[in-house]
DNA sequence: GCCGTTTTCGGCCCGACTGTTTTCAGTCG
């Protein structure tokens, strides 16, 4: 079995959350958390690092001990540390740890005093009433978990970011009405374009502290206050989406945006790089060394200024070599909306889009694009209503006709090919010939083991009428998991035969994701950003793949949709 | 367990809020 960077990070991360209910070193487990989190990030396979015998500890955070448990998990699939570990700590313990209001300590004690192993376990002793006769708990503190058990507050309730954008549009509207309030901004993993949202950070300046939170908590829409503080106070909302409001000064505004906007990697990285400056970062300003003067605070561009950084896009905050970056002066000029020409992936009703070729192009000229690719599905995809070789022509004539008589929008003849269970394509070369972009994308078959989704998607690169891999992870977020897939041979694959790797703009898809647009990027790969619009509405999606790319610090160059048609044409080899 | 313009030991990001406490521990972001 092929080990993944994620299967390490998971189980050091696991490793962390059983030593830390131990009661291990609290540093002794940051360590490992850290460690997790370094492996997460870098784009390299770290088994094949293992196999090359490189040296493990050049990576950040890891030093000798945690490279010998890389190895030993990259030769074995395990760590005969955790096992050991999980011998007097019960593996489930570690989902306590993902209830609000339970952390290390409290899980140790329940599980000492009660006995407790399990989830249904706590819901037993929270129902009988045993939770709150431990030391250092109560009634509240009872209530508490099984108001959370209820929740079922776990990874898995983070939001989609269109969904959250739904809820979080409307309470800054409502905001803006409220005359205490000046500055009003979101932070957080929604600042920075995350795919899911685990709650909103709402930033808001002005003096009336009292004022702006009673009229946040009458927000129609807020179902419960989860707490009120003197600057900070959290509610759910009906949806159940929690959002925090943190008022704050004018003179902190910089200061706190940067701490709310995260991400805690990237906010640690920089405290950390200011304490070697003889600096102090917090949310109110810059410190220097014993002394209550801040010498930044009011932009976020001055907080980094100080520490001799560059100002650095949030989408980038994620400790992935920013700040280093940042330092060096090699920030990538990240890639706008506006660098978008065109949108060259999208459905008819010659498929199963809602709205014709002229629908399309009229609402796509609308919305700015000089050109776009109508990319219908192939026979295949019956559901769909898959079209055959004849079909495909008489479609292509089709377009040209609409072409000619649509004013101001160019269209290109293009289809989206199914790529069959043994690698060959749906349609026979000599009708791809005539299309101006053949995407190709797999839509059955994908729970195919690893080794044969890979061979059977690297043979289809190998066609010469490919010129973009759709979706090509065909993950569906918090729905379908990514394909077994090695999609760094997959992304060598496509830098080898120059083809377009997808950014899927579909905010469920967002396929390839972040870490791989890095990957891409770094092995001189080219992108297209498409929404693959089934109606005129979704081609308002396009922003989300910008989101992503820009997550993945690429910049107009890399994406093929920034040339001009003619420009994108020549480029794919085509008429 | 990691790391080093403080370099092989002694540190390790920082403050708000809550609940159970009489001064603080635990948790969170």
């Amino acid at each position: 079995m092929p080990i993944h960077n994620n299967d390490i990070s998971e189980i050091l991360r696991k490793t962390a959350d059983l030593l830390e209910i131990e009661g291990a070193d609290e540093f002794r487990v940051r360590s490992y958390r850290q460690a997790a989190n370094s492996v997460e990030n870098i784009t390299d396979n770290l088994a094949e690092k293992v196999k090359d015998g490189e040296d493990l500890t050049k990576i950040s955070d890891v030093g000798e001990s945690i490279a010998d448990k890389i190895k030993e998990i990259v030769n074995t699939g395990s760590l005969q540390q955790l096992e050991e570990i999980k011998e007097r700590v019960p593996e489930e313990l570690s989902k306590l740890l993902n209830l609000e209001g339970i952390g290390p300590e409290r899980t140790k004690e329940l599980h000492e005093e009660l006995g407790i192993e399990t989830l249904d376990e706590l819901k037993k002793a929270v129902e009988n009433k045993e939770v709150r006769e431990l030391e250092g708990m109560g009634k509240k503190v009872e209530d508490k978990i099984s108001q959370e058990l209820q929740r079922k507050r776990d990874q898995e309730t983070r939001t989609l970011f269109a969904r959250a954008e739904e809820y979080a549009e409307p309470l800054l509207d409502y905001f803006i009405e409220c005359d205490a309030a000046q500055k009003i901004e979101i932070g957080g993993s929604y600042r920075r374009r995350k795919e899911t949202i685990g709650d909103l950070d709402i930033l808001i300046t002005g003096s009336d502290v009292d004022a702006i939170m009673d009229y946040f908590t009458n927000f129609e829409d807020v179902q419960d206050v989860i707490k009120r503080g003197e600057s900070r106070t959290s509610v759910h909302l009906r949806s159940d989406i929690r959002v925090d409001v943190a008022v704050i000064k004018d003179e902190s505004y910089g200061a706190a945006l940067l701490y709310f906007t995260g991400s805690k990697e990237h906010g640690i990285h920089l405290r950390d790089r200011a304490l070697d400056m003889d600096l102090k970062v917090n949310e109110y300003g810059v410190f220097p060394e014993d002394e209550d003067e801040s010498i930044a605070g009011e932009t976020e561009e001055e907080m980094y200024e100080v520490l001799n950084l560059k100002w650095i896009p949030p989408e980038m905050r994620e400790d992935r070599g920013e700040i280093e970056a940042s330092e060096k002066g090699t920030l990538p000029n990240l890639i706008t909306l506006d660098d978008l020409k065109g949108d060259i992936h999208m459905h008819t009703t010659h498929t199963d889009g809602d709205a014709s070729i002229r629908e399309m192009a009229k609402a796509a000229k609308e919305y700015g694009h000089d050109y776009i690719a109508i990319t219908d599905h192939t026979k295949r995809v019956s559901v769909a209503g898959g079209l055959e070789a004849d079909e495909l022509a008489e479609e292509l004539d089709e377009i040209e006709k609409a072409d000619e008589k649509i004013d101001d929008i160019r269209i290109l003849k293009g289809a989206e090919v199914d790529i069959l269970k043994d690698g060959s394509l749906d349609l026979p070369d000599d009708i791809l010939e005539k299309l101006d972009i053949c995407i190709c994308s797999v839509h059955y078959h994908t729970d195919l083991p690893e080794d044969e989704q890979t061979k059977r998607i690297l043979k289809a690169m190998d066609n010469p009428n490919i010129d973009i891999l759709g979706h090509p992870s065909g993950r569906l977020i918090q729905e379908r998991e990514p394909m077994a897939l090695d999609m760094e041979k997959i992304i060598d694959k496509a830098a080898e035969n120059d083809i377009v790797l997808e950014i899927n703009a579909n905010p469920h898809r967002l396929d390839l994701d972040d870490r791989h647009c890095m990957m891409a990027k770094d092995k001189g790969v080219k992108m297209s950003i498409s929404t693959d619009a089934h109606s005129v509405g979704e081609l308002h999606n396009m922003k989300y793949g910008v989101y992503q790319a820009r997550r993945g610090w690429l910049e107009a160059d890399d994406i093929i949709n920034t040339l001009s048609a003619d420009e994108l044409l020549k480029m794919l080899g085509r008429n």
